[in-house]
DNA sequence: TTAATGTAGTTTATATTATAAACTTGTTTA
DNA sequence: TAAACAAGTTTATAATATAAACTACATTAA
C-alpha cells in the first residue's frame, strides 16, 4: 500500500531537475539553476547526487571561454522517475 | 513553476498518514502503524507533529482499559494535503 | 595594468529531519 | 508474581538539505 519512496528523487530540488530533465533532451548548471531557483551549492551537491546513482550524466565542457556543465537524464534516471510517479500515486489515493 | 513543496506532508511517514486520514473518519495509532509499517516511535513523532501543524486532531482515551490514541483530520489539514497534491503535479508536469 | 565586478561553479559547515533504540506505564498470561 | 505483551513516548543518532564561504577564471572600468 505505502512503498518505499525513493529518497534520492524524494527531495525537493532534485525532484525538480528531474522533472525539467525528463522533458528536455539536456539542460546545463545556469537554465537548472534558473528554473529552479535554487542557490548554485545546493544545485551543484544535488547534481552530483543524481549523477552517483546513474541517474543523469554531467558533462563538463566550455562555451566559450565560460565553463558548463551540461546534464542528461539517462535510461535508469527515467525508469526511477517513471517509478517514483507510480509510487506517489499509491500513497495519493490510499484514501479511496 | 517549483512551488516550495509543504515540508511537513513531503516526508514518507507523514504523507501515508494524511493519506489514510483524507479516506476515513477516523484511525487510530495502532490502525496507522500496521498500515504504514512504521515504528511505533517514529509514528508518535510524525504524529505529533501533523498535530502540532493543526492538520491532524488526536485524541487520547481507553479501548476498555488500553491506552487508545484517535486521529482525525482536520479542514486545515485537508486543505494543505490538497494544496500538496496540486503543487506535486506541478513538478511532476513540468517535463511537458 | 590592475582593481573591481561578474560568471560558473565546488567545498564545507550548519541546521533540520527522519528514524530507530531505549524507555515508560500499565495489562494479560503462565 | 514473574514474564511477556500492548500502546505509546522520549531521546540519541544518523542522514539530508541548504546556504555560506570559497576557488578559478573572465570581463569591464579606472
Amino acid at each position: 500500500m505505502f512503498p518505499k519512496l525513493d529518497p534520492l528523487l524524494h527531495s525537493e530540488l532534485r525532484l525538480a531537475v528531474m522533472s525539467i530533465l525528463v522533458g528536455v533532451d539536456e539542460a546545463d548548471f545556469t537554465y537548472l539553476k534558473k528554473q529552479t531557483g535554487a542557490t548554485s551549492g545546493n544545485l551543484s551537491v544535488q547534481i552530483d547526487k543524481l549523477m552517483a546513482a546513474g541517474y543523469i550524466t554531467v558533462e563538463k565542457g566550455f562555451k566559450g571561454k565560460m565553463p558548463r556543465t551540461t546534464c542528461k537524464i539517462t535510461a535508469v534516471g527515467q525508469e526511477a522517475f517513471n517509478k517514483y510517479v507510480e509510487s506517489l500515486k499509491e500513497y495519493l489515493s490510499a484514501g479511496k
